[in-house]
RNA sequence: GCCGCUGUGGCUUAGCUUGGUAAAGCGGCUGAUUCGUAAUCAGCAGAUCAUGGGUUCGAAUCCCAUCAGCGGCUCCA
């Protein structure tokens, strides 16, 4: 078999400098660099037939609805969005190289086939099927062209002389000035997840694993919504999501038109809210033995390790061009931290060993229209821990461990049974720890979705999550856990055991609470729900930015407000001095959520007790300054404090939003 | 990424259909008021009507593009 029978060119053209006299048509210089994705394939057939159209798809007569063609030359061609800037030129580019495939496979039949997998930057449809015609009329001189239509859901079959695909597989690209070869950067991840094939169950507490379709899912209305949205991915919303607001006139945090969408702002309140959650999270794993570290947060894209981690992962990075070489911002904590692992001496003693960053920020280029306020950012903070485990055993027993350390999480940050949880495996793990796996479920003691393949696509063969779902029946993961059978190898990651051999140890990945903006989301979401059905909406008294409000009668009275303040230490306690009725202050604490409120006139500078409005109970209390003292610290007790993030004189404060 | 909707002082909105250079409430400032549990009174300042083009004697209003937010769709050519 030689090389030249199958000849597979994955292609990205840079534009060349234009001649002088085309120049003048952009408006000078505008050399961003061009390209197409080109997948060259010299095949014994192809043949196609168009099944659906899709939204974008390109009129065409019957006569295109199939089509096939022997001993050609295929193209799989994607029009990218860089191509919009000049796409005769991009013609001309795909042109020659397609003659030159063409010329060396010794063919006169070119296939051009429209084909969007090969590209995550795609041109509009308008361009790309210019582009498609255009090529077609300038090949037609010279081949017997054929031209699969735009926009179909297409099956097609095609015969390739030699070697498999996979193997051949290369990327050129053409520079600005010269030609320099590189390696496929489409994630292998990406094409596992399209190849994955998902088989949906329940599984109870009793161990009973029924297919999806069957259960019965009346007693269990959340669980429903999460199975059609993780089974379907389609709901249909009529209104903004109402965190959204909340996370605005709370002044917890907003929109950034600055900075590119995704990323926010975060107002003192809800800087405050941030680092509370942050500290509780990392206090939380260090009782169960991490320690803290800290990583880079860009990485060398062609650090051949990182490369092909970067692959197996299904996400978008941002990249950043520096000094002539590429890095991209690291989207976990694993680069770090395996990086880390690997330089260090590791004896089985070490084990369990575990490390955790509070990831500010990690960083996923998610599509635009996924984007929601808190729910889903491009920049998030993320707590996320390894664990090195000696075996398999020793991962699944930290990882139990693990899951009730999560559910623990959750419920102290005050979402307690709000979640649903997925369990995902692969087959095989499931034959070998069907035990285990009931055990989990168990655990919440409520059915569980459970998702499995039959193969592993991806690095873990085990993972969990618990997602919050939102009043919109949307789903989104919280904590997780994951084992790890991967990474070690590919990061050369080893520990000594007692015989002295050198062992690849299992990994634990685990989020404990998720991304922190979601627990923020998640809690804005979950109070709304509650003021909707009635209820008074809160926050946990030891995430509120202010927990007590001092509103003084008459400015004599400030001065006692100010002793009592003092006497509230380990408290958040401001005082709203603005010279503004009572009744509109009181008001505007109950529109901050404040969870205690404090009137203090003659009265009580006369017999020393406090007026307390409890916003919870929506009652109120006769207490001294000691007591609801003790009362909020004991209500707090465990949780992290941070004092107050703003001056304690509501007159000095700055208005951040409305 | 694609489609649709939206974009007016710091905030929330009116005006846009039927072009004639902006209106209100909240917030801010000033003054009066020192007040007892869900909005005290008066005055003042504050807007190149998202950005960039276009049509027109004249554009917040009509057209195009861009950006952003929201909603939907999508990894599909």
């Amino acid at each position: 078999m030689y090389l030249n029978h199958c000849l597979l060119t994955l292609a990205r053209y840079s534009q060349r400098p234009l001649p002088e006299s085309q120049i003048y048509k952009h408006g000078g210089q505008s050399n961003t660099g061009h390209n197409m994705q080109l997948l060259l394939i010299h095949s014994d057939y192809i043949e196609y037939e168009t099944k659906k159209r899709t939204p974008v798809a390109e009129e065409i007569e019957s006569s295109m609805k199939s089509g096939c063609m022997e001993e050609a030359l295929t193209a799989f061609i994607a029009v990218e969005s860089y191509d919009e800037e000049d796409p005769d030129g991009t013609v001309q580019n795909a042109a020659s190289e397609i003659r030159k495939a063409a010329d060396q496979v010794k063919t006169n039949r070119v296939m051009l086939y429209p084909y969007a997998h090969l590209s995550s930057e795609l041109s509009k449809p308008a361009v790309a099927v210019d582009v498609l015609k255009k090529l077609e009329e300038t090949l037609s001189f010279d081949y017997e062209v054929k031209r699969a239509p735009f926009g179909w859901y297409k099956a097609f079959k095609i015969s390739c002389k030699g070697h498999p695909l996979s193997e051949l597989s290369r990327t050129i690209r053409i520079g600005k000035k010269e030609e320099k070869e590189e390696k496929e950067v489409v994630s292998e991840a990406l094409k596992s997840e399209e190849r994955a094939i998902s088989y949906w169950h329940i599984l109870t507490p009793d161990g009973e694993l029924l297919p999806a379709e069957t259960f019965d899912f009346s007693e269990h209305t959340d669980l429903k919504k999460f199975v059609d949205y993780e089974i379907s991915k389609s709901r249909a919303v009529d209104r903004i999501p109402p965190h959204v607001e909340l996370m605005r006139r709370l002044e917890l945090a907003d929109y950034e038109p600055g900075s590119d969408s995704g990323n926010m702002r975060f107002y003192p309140k809800g800087t405050l809210m941030k680092r509370l959650l942050e500290d509780y999270v990392i206090d939380t794993v260090a009782k169960h033995g991490a320690v803290e570290v800290e990583t880079p947060v860009m990485y060398d894209m062609n650090h051949p390790t990182l490369k092909k981690y970067l692959d197996r992962f299904p996400a978008r990075q941002y990249s950043i061009e520096s000094d002539k070489r590429s890095f991209f911002l690291r989207f976990a904590a694993c680069f770090g931290q395996f990086l880390m692992n690997r330089d260090m001496t590791i004896s089985h003693r070490n084990l369990p060993l575990k490390m955790v960053e509070m990831t500010r920020y990690s960083f996923r280029r998610e599509q635009h229209g996924e984007l929601v306020g808190l729910r889903r950012l491009r920049a998030f903070t993320m707590p996320d821990m390894h664990t090195l485990c000696s075996d398999m055993d020793h991962a699944i027993a930290e990882f139990k461990d693990q899951y009730a350390m999560c559910m623990a999480v959750l419920a102290d940050i005050g979402l307690d049974n709000d979640y649903e949880v997925a369990i995902r495996f692969t087959r095989d793990f499931y034959t070998e720890n069907q035990e285990f796996i009931t055990e989990l479920v168990k655990i919440v003691d409520k059915p569980v979705l459970i998702e499995l393949w039959d193969s592993r696509f991806f690095y873990f063969v085990i993972k969990f999550e618990f997602n919050y779902i939102d009043a919109m029946n949307k789903a989104s993961a919280l904590s997780t856990v994951q084992i790890d059978v991967e990474n070690a190898e590919r990061y050369d990651i080893e520990y000594t055991d007692k015989n002295g051999d050198k062992l690849r140890p299992t990994i634990l990945h685990c989020s404990p609470s998720g991304a922190i903006e979601r627990c923020i989301y998640a809690l804005l979401e979950k109070a709304h729900l509650i003021s909707e059905e009635g209820g008074v909406p809160t926050l946990p008294t030891w995430l509120s930015p202010t927990q007590v409000r001092l509103i003084p009668v008459a400015d004599r009275h400030i001065e006692y407000a100010e002793g009592v303040a003092h006497t509230m230490r380990d408290v958040r306690v401001d005082i709203d001095d603005r010279d503004e009725t009572v009744g509109k202050r009181i008001r505007a604490a109950g529109r901050e959520w404040i969870p205690y409120v404090v009137v203090i006139g003659n009265k009580e500078v006369e017999s020393g007790a406090l007026s307390v409005t409890i916003r919870a109970e929506s009652e109120k209390v006769e207490e001294t300054a000691h007591q609801l003292r003790d009362r909020v610290v004991s209500e707090i007790a465990g949780m992290p404090y941070r004092q107050i993030n703003l001056p304690v004189m509501l007159s000095r404060r700055a208005v951040f939003f409305g």
